[in-house]
RNA sequence: GCCCUCGUAGCGCAAUUGGACAGCGCAUCGGACUUCUAAUCCGGCGGUUGUGAGUUCGAGUCUCACCGGGGGCGCCA
């Protein structure tokens, strides 16, 4: 929003430090970090120091501060700065605050929801996640990387990206047929109920496992009806595809409930069949190696790339033939980038798999995809239960989604009744999801994606401190504002007199986004923008607090409700890149 | 053995990618509701950024070593 001023304050600061002997410096701009100061600054320490290595005696920091002083002394900074100072070797230029401020809550409310966002670019991008598997239940770790993606997707988008959503099912394998064997002889004629169709196939997924695990005989059956199955047995293909639809229908209510949607849903038995084909020419090509029968097909990636225990070996194939993820995994990333023409495709995909992902790239790479530079594995640490206990749907060690989701609806339910007893029962259970829903997908998301988060059940639905409640709520309460004047904002330009801090600090703020969208899309962290989103509504109760609108006079008055309507407009840009609503009352 | 990752206040986390006084939330102590919603605001307490060296004008951030937690490393996904 402020490169222009940045290249005409460049403009006369060059001609300056080539009188001093000093050329090609390029200057980092970048805002004064302090609050309540709003305007641009720039350092001259690396000018200093280059001067100091070419040979010139000096201290640094001193020169730095003597360039910083004489510049501010013979910069003309106009009308649109109010202000230029030297400090410790830093120039700092204020905006005219009036005008600014204008020009800002102008600019958010002339582009709406798309404030903060960047022009198109021209590049694609595919963004994996959620991949869950039909069969098994879905629970708080598979949240983060829903959440996560999604959220991610969202800031690409804003960033100008053309976002591909993609869902990779793993609608086959050993737990599947465990699945339908169990199935099949203690349940067969059950059908999942309708509210909690997930759990219900996730207990007896659970079920499953125990017979598979408690008798040789139950391996046994099951290690028979998996080959009956490799056989195209076509009662079992039946009884798959039948109970793969309740799992995919009832991933589509959960996803709907989260507000997620797929652009392109791949299945692990779509790309099976060509994984293999992949595998032949693997060893045709010499890259792989196949040690059947007494072993499996390998690739040993270290000996092909003359590295040393870096990308190690990579099964390919089991030596009984079948197939395993990166079987299909290969013809998987083809397949993405032949379908769309894709730039980057990116996978969220837990750290612990970081080694696998690397390979799988590498082996890309080797066969001969230039493409294969563009895959990224977009890594995040798991969920953890208190004491280190990792979650697992076969332990039993697992908090369901939709408990997660009802209990913390049935707390935000408490408060809104409470805070809003004359909202119907429907009203008042939308705002608690929303409210629900928001907190937990801020829990998750205010966290860095290196950072294992432990869940607990408090942490998880605390609505106190920097949580998405806070937010949301700020931005209802500058939503009760606005509707105290029936969402009627004065347009034009008013002209108040000075600004207090509290609003300086707020249109300070606001005027980041975009640059926070920017950085939060160069990094792929959410975070950035959780972070920022939680800033803004902090400055805003602040202002709400100290500066009273609708009673204020005639221009500040007229300024105020602009800066209102520009912050609520600001915090529902900001909640939606991270997949969270907010309700009009709370 | 090799590799990845984390270590910041009692606890949970930030820190504009190497910049200005290391910020915020819980917790705790004390203030503020006849005024636009108190799910709010203001103030107090709390720090040798795991340890030691190095690079740099400048290090929580980069390099190396060490300590401690977690993870990965040929037929699990």
């Amino acid at each position: 929003m402020f490169d222009r001023y940045k290249i005409q304050i460049e403009e006369q600061i060059n001609p300056i430090l080539k009188q001093e002997g000093l050329e090609n410096s390029t200057l980092q701009w970048s805002l004064i970090p302090f609050s309540g100061h709003w305007g641009i600054s720039t350092s001259f320490f690396q000018i200093a120091a280059q001067e100091t290595r070419s040979g010139k005696k000096g201290n640094v920091a001193h020169r730095a501060a003597e360039l910083a002083e004489m510049i501010a002394s013979k910069l003309d900074i106009g009308t649109e700065f109010e202000k230029c100072e030297a400090v410790k070797g830093y120039l700092n230029i204020y905006f005219a605050s009036k005008s600014f401020s204008q020009m800002v809550v102008e600019k958010v409310l002339e582009e709406k929801q798309l404030y903060g966002s960047h022009p198109p670019i021209d590049e694609t991008v595919m963004v994996e996640f959620s991949q869950p598997n039909t069969h098994k239940a879905f629970h708080v770790g598979h949240l983060r990387n829903i959440v996560l993606g999604a959220s991610v997707s969202n800031i690409l988008e804003f960033n100008g990206n053309t976002v591909i959503r993609a869902n990779y099912l793993g609608d086959i394998g050993l737990h599947v047929i465990t699945w339908l064997w169990n199935y099949e002889n203690f349940h067969e004629g059950e059908t999942p109920p309708a509210e909690n169709a997930i759990s219900w196939i996730g207990e007896l997924y659970a079920e499953a496992v125990k017979r598979r695990e408690e008798s040789e005989e139950n391996e046994e059956a099951i290690r028979r009806y998996f080959q009956a199955w490799d056989n195209h047995d076509p009662e079992i293909i039946a009884l798959w595809k039948e109970t793969r639809q309740w799992s995919l229908d009832a991933f589509e209510r959960l996803y709907e409930i989260l507000g997620i949607h797929f652009d392109r849903l791949y299945f692990e038995s779509e790309v099976e069949h060509v994984g293999k084909a992949f595998v032949e020419e693997l060893i045709e090509k010499g890259l792989a190696k196949d040690e059947r029968p007494g072993g499996a097909v390998i690739i040993d990636l270290d000996a092909l790339l003359g590295t040393k225990e870096e990308y190690r070996v990579l099964v390919l194939l089991r030596s009984d033939g079948t197939s395993l993820y990166a079987t299909k995994d290969i013809p998987l990333a083809v397949k993405k980038f032949e379908e769309y023409k894709l730039d980057r495709s990116i996978y969220v995909v837990d750290v612990r798999q970081s080694l696998y992902l690397k390979q799988i790239f590498k082996v890309l790479e080797l066969l001969g995809y230039e493409w294969a530079k563009q895959c990224q594995h977009l890594a995040y640490e798991i969920v953890n239960l208190p004491g280190n206990v990792t979650l697992a749907s076969r332990e039993g060690t697992v908090v369901l989604l939709e408990d997660l989701i009802r209990e913390a609806e049935k707390r935000a339910m408490e408060i809104v009744d409470k805070k809003n007893p004359e909202l119907g029962l429907e009203d008042k259970q939308q705002i608690a999801r929303m409210i629900a829903l928001g907190s937990i997908k801020y829990s998750l998301l205010s966290r860095d994606n290196t950072k294992i988060v432990t869940f607990d059940w408090e942490t998880a639905l605390d609505v106190n401190g920097q949580a998405a409640p806070y937010i949301q709520y700020a931005a209802v309460r500058a939503n009760s504002i606005l509707r105290k004047v029936q969402y009627q904002i004065p347009s034009g330009w008013s002209n108040p007199s000075d600004l207090e801090e509290k609003e300086i600090v707020l249109v300070d703020l606001i005027s980041r986004f975009p640059q926070e969208v920017e950085k939060a899309g160069r990094d792929l962290k959410p975070l950035v923008i959780a972070n920022y989103a939680y800033d803004l509504a902090k400055a805003f109760n602040d202002f709400y607090t100290h500066c009273p609108v609708l009673s204020a006079k005639d221009e500040v008055r007229t300024f105020r409700l602009r800066l209102v309507a520009a912050t609520k407009q600001t915090i529902i840009n900001s909640l939606g890149l991270l997949g969270i609503q907010v309700p009009e009352i709370m």
